[in-house]
DNA sequence: TAATTCCCGACTGAATTACTCAGTATATTA
DNA sequence: TAATATACTGAGTAATTCAGTCGGGAATTA
């Protein structure tokens, strides 16, 4: 369990995602502009969420990412781990010697907490941040004007909404 | 709050010393080999901890640290914190424009998780691992081992006995 | 066909990590 | 008092990671 900028950089791009969800897909562009990181970056970071299935990418245009299954099945510790490689085990663990034969007491605690801390992030998913009062609310504003846009653009109503919803 | 190898090495290096708290002070010689990590980047990191009260250094021969309050009242979250210096954090916070006016959604969404983070690892104080019973049973089992040796060595039967409690 | 998007890999400067070395300061013990 | 063990300090450094650029290719839509 390792955590850093770059876990944030997905957690906060996955939320994205999972906000716009029902608008079709969110473009790498958008989440870029939108949060301040480099394209490429996002590139590199949404590589890793495809590749354990947190994410689904649509070509062409009209394209992007959508979750790769429901919000409330993709938990906050599965988003962080699939970017932050895991912090590297301490030497003992594992092989059971780290100095005297002995078991190392403090390595095992740290398992211990890591354990627990893992647990608790592994709790909290998608769903529940983005299933709160405060953040409907403000999604539900950007959908009135994406779908009043919408009504007056037939074809492909989600992709205008989005670059009109775009502020985040 | 961020999490990685450098807060890993703090956290167990002080579970270290509140486990050997009874026996008078830890030399950092002690963790360095028992850890495996380098006696002068532990330096370093003791530096800070110092810093923030979170140890005291006692100097000469017999020397090395101690908890700077009870184990029950320095959480893991301090210890971090003191190590590993802050996520920068996002820039439309504090500024309340990330991009059109309104404030951002999903930095508002990770400053939450960031926060129930936080609380969550604030919670856990030093004390609440070393006083599960499997901890305490190794942890007695060196005393009395120490504590023989110390009546045959009656000056400074601490540092003695640390030298043979060395396993971690 | 042209535009838009995902996708892929190589490369790069800057920061951080983890460490080394070389010393100074303070307390203990012989 | 001299030797020793420890904490403290700071400068320097190789390796790694972060965050980004660049240049393309592949699939989809219009």
């Amino acid at each position: 369990m390792k955590l850093s900028t770059k876990g944030r950089y997905a957690v906060t791009a996955m939320l994205d995602l999972a906000i716009h969800d029902h608008e079709g897909p969110v473009t790498l562009a958008d989440i870029s502009q939108c949060q301040g990181i480099s394209l490429s970056y996002l590139e590199q970071l949404f590589a890793k969420l495809r590749k354990e299935g947190l994410v689904e990418g649509v070509r062409g245009p009209g394209g992007g990412y959508r979750l790769g299954r429901p919000a409330s099945q993709i938990s906050i510790a599965e988003i962080i781990n699939s970017v932050d490689e895991n912090i590297d085990v301490t030497r003992c663990l594992g092989n059971k010697d780290c100095q005297g034969g002995e078991k190392c007491l403090t390595h095992q605690l740290w398992e211990d907490l890591s354990s627990r801390l893992y647990a608790f992030l592994d709790d909290l998913t998608l769903a529940s941040f983005i299933n709160r009062p405060e953040i409907r609310e403000v999604s539900r504003r950007q959908d009135t004007i994406a779908s009043r846009i919408a009504t007056m653009f037939p074809p492909r109503p989600a992709r205008v909404g989005a670059n009109i919803s775009a502020s985040c």
